[in-house]
DNA sequence: CCGGCTATTGGACGTTTGCGCAATATCGTC
DNA sequence: GACGATATTGCGCAAACGTCCAATAGCCGG
């Protein structure tokens, strides 16, 4: 197995492991023990246990991240793009993926490489939400005066009312958290409501 | 002491050491080391660690509640509410309150009592929202056709943009986070630009 | 076939964790 | 002043943690 192999094999086990554990309680043996490897391999390949955690949160989030970039650019157009930006980002059968999130903000303050990639793949989301909104508004589809602050709205917003249903089980459902957002972003953009249904 | 007592030091306590280590890292031995008694003590209290951290938790997160209520009870009028609202809600020197509630939100996960309290607190504060806009609806300040709905979108809002100043440090600015949850609750309700500001 | 390099092992080390328990200190009550 | 209840101690326990390291396995060029 080659370098570059095992330390994706190390990244793909973390995975597994923060899929079911979450990101915060991912020890090292937990890994070695998914790869059936010993935990001494780990720090061959990563410095430190923070940087281990890092690296597997940025496949997921990454994943993700470019899943959605590459079907908004497939769109006919800056409203479509943006429900499929609405369709993609909701969490769903994918809480866990959420619950890496919640779990990175949290472990900011602890892990600095952890702090690190959560800011970049943050600013990376808005960054892409950004230039849709842009492109929006160049072609007469959207009103907006600011779209990088109408980007970090709707982005938060949905980050908000996503953290309720993770975090919180039955608080509100998935469909008020698409409903709601879709219905702010609609104001945002100066929208008639409905068009993001 | 009273037990009443030797429980709000505990409590006190706790609260002290997650105001440094954060909630995730507060351990038994930390909080018996703050109030300078033994560990065992504490179990003598609470039945569980989970326990001390929710409740620990929901000491700063009340406090902070009901300072808000207070306030805003003084208000001169919904709008005036609104304004206290967005002012005391906003994390500035407390960041470490809410790194709490970042905390607690991934916590929620592996900790049920902590679950059980960041949602409940969470739902507090949405009502609190929510009745502040149905009696400003009512006196005609605010046009809003669903003040539940609402208050979610803008306490959603809030913690969004709040959570990435808090964990990711200079990503936005807390004038940002003013600005921009402002005007969006603006927009909301029916306001002209700048009524919050 | 051999020598060196690196991937990999398996466990030691020192710390820390939540929790439990027997012993002790303290205090109100008779 | 003795007693019983309970607050409190201080430590032990077993498990888990990140990190490190000497030893081994295996491969690749000579």
């Amino acid at each position: 197995m080659t370098p570059a192999e095992r330390r994706e094999a190390i990244l793909a086990a973390a995975v597994d492991v923060a899929r079911r554990k979450g990101l915060a309680s991912t020890t090292v043996r937990d890994v070695a023990a998914e790869m059936g490897t010993s935990s001494g391999l780990i720090h061959h390949y990563f410095t430190s246990m923070d940087e281990v955690l890092a690296a597997a949160f940025e496949v997921v989030a990454r994943q993700d991240l470019e899943l959605s970039a590459c079907l908004m650019a497939e769109a006919s157009s800056p409203v479509d793009a943006l429900r499929v930006f609405f369709r993609t980002y909701t969490p769903s059968d994918k809480d866990w993926a959420f619950q890496l999130w919640l779990d990175a903000w949290a472990e900011a303050a602890r892990r600095p490489a952890v702090q690190a990639t959560s800011r970049r793949l943050n600013l990376e989301w808005q960054g892409l939400l950004e230039r849709t909104i842009a492109a929006g508004v160049a072609v007469g589809a959207f009103r907006c005066t600011d779209p990088g602050a109408a980007a970090w709205r709707i982005l938060s917003l949905l980050d908000g009312l996503a953290l309720q249903v993770v975090a919180h089980g039955t608080t509100i459902s998935r469909d008020d958290v698409v409903a709601w957002s879709t219905a702010a972003a609609e104001r945002e953009l100066g929208l008639t409501a409905g068009t993001l249904g």
